[in-house]
DNA sequence: CCCATTTTGTTGACTAGGAAATCACTTTGA
DNA sequence: TCAAAGTGATTTCCTAGTCAACAAAATGGG
C-alpha cells in the first residue's frame, strides 16, 4: 500500500449525511410509489398539476428542475398511464398544455398520503422540537444558497 | 378546473426541504469535481480506495450501496482514466482487486479539497452549534432508520 | 411589413445506473 | 471424488435523465 497524505474521511462532511438521509428516504418513498405504479418524478409532476389550471411543459420543466425534453418524455409515460393528457395551446401555436385526467386527479390524494406516511416514519425519531429545528436549518440552507427549484437529481 | 380535495403541500414534508439541500449541495460539489474530470461516483470509489489495501468489487459495491455490475462498469471507466487498475486476486480464481494508480493517489487529496471547501461553502449559514445539532440528527436518523450503507442513488 | 431572433416542444445520441442472466471458479457434502 | 450449490464479476437489456440539434411559431426592430 503506497503511502498516502491524510485526507478528510467522507464521513466527515455534513454533505455526506445529509445525502446518506436523503437518499434513504426518497429511496423508501420511491418503494411505496412503486406500489401504486408510479415513480417519484411521475408524482412530482402530477402534484405539480393538482388543483391548478393546465400548465406548460416549460414551466412543470423550472418548477420540477428538470430539463424540457425530460418532462416530454416523463409526460409521455403519465399520458400511456392515462394519469395526465397534453393539449395544444389554444393561443400560442407553438405551446402545449398538460393537465391531469380524472384518475391522475383521484390519485393523487392517495399519493399524497403514502408521502406523508413516508415523511412521519422516517422523522418520527425526532422530537416535535427536533423536527422544527431541522426544517429551519434547511429553510435557512435553502435562502442564504439560493436555492430556488430542486435542481437536477 | 375540476374540484380536487385538499392534500397536504409538497414543501410541508421534511423529505421534500431534505432533498432540496442535499441535491443542492451535491451537484455543486459535482460541478467542482467535473472541472478535475471525475464524477461524485468516480471520487467516491476513489475515496473508498485511498490508504487501503486494493478491494474487491463486492465489498466497494456494499460499501457505496451500489450494485456489483454498477461497480464493473465504474471502473471500466476509472481505468480508462489511469486511476485505478484492476488486478486478479492471487488465491481466488473469480476475484479481483481494484487499487488506485500512482495518478489516482496524487488525486484523491485534491478532491478531498474540493469536497472540503464545498461542505464549507454550503454549511457556513449555520453556526457551529447548529451544524453540531444538523449532525447529531442526522446521525440519529442513520442510526434509527437503519441506514447502513448509501442506497441505491 | 419583413426578416432575424427568440421561444416552445420534440427528438436523437449519449450517460449512468439497476435487475437479471450468465460465466467462471470455489466450496460443500454424500 | 465429483456433482451440486454458491459466489464473484461481467454482460445484456432496460429505464430515466442530460445535452444539443432541430422545426415551428411568435416577436420585435428597422
Amino acid at each position: 500500500m503506497p503511502p498516502t497524505q491524510p485526507v478528510s474521511s467522507i464521513t466527515a462532511h455534513l454533505g455526506f449525511w445529509l445525502r446518506m438521509v436523503s437518499n434513504h428516504v426518497s429511496h423508501a418513498f420511491a418503494g411505496k410509489l412503486a406500489d401504486k405504479g408510479v415513480t417519484v418524478a411521475e408524482w412530482s409532476l402530477m402534484r405539480a398539476l393538482y388543483g391548478r389550471e393546465p400548465m406548460s411543459p416549460s414551466r412543470v420543466a423550472d418548477e420540477m428542475g428538470m430539463t424540457r425534453g425530460a418532462i416530454t418524455k416523463l409526460a409521455d409515460r403519465l399520458i400511456a398511464k392515462s394519469l395526465i393528457l397534453r393539449e395544444a395551446s389554444a393561443d400560442d401555436g407553438r405551446a402545449q398544455t398538460l393537465a391531469l385526467t380524472g384518475r391522475g386527479i383521484e390519485l393523487v390524494p392517495e399519493l399524497a398520503a403514502l408521502a406523508d406516511r413516508n415523511d412521519a416514519e422516517f422523522f418520527e425519531c425526532l422530537t416535535a422540537d427536533e423536527r422544527k429545528i431541522l426544517e429551519r436549518l434547511l429553510k435557512r440552507m435553502v435562502e442564504r444558497g439560493h436555492m430556488t427549484a430542486m435542481p437536477i437529481e
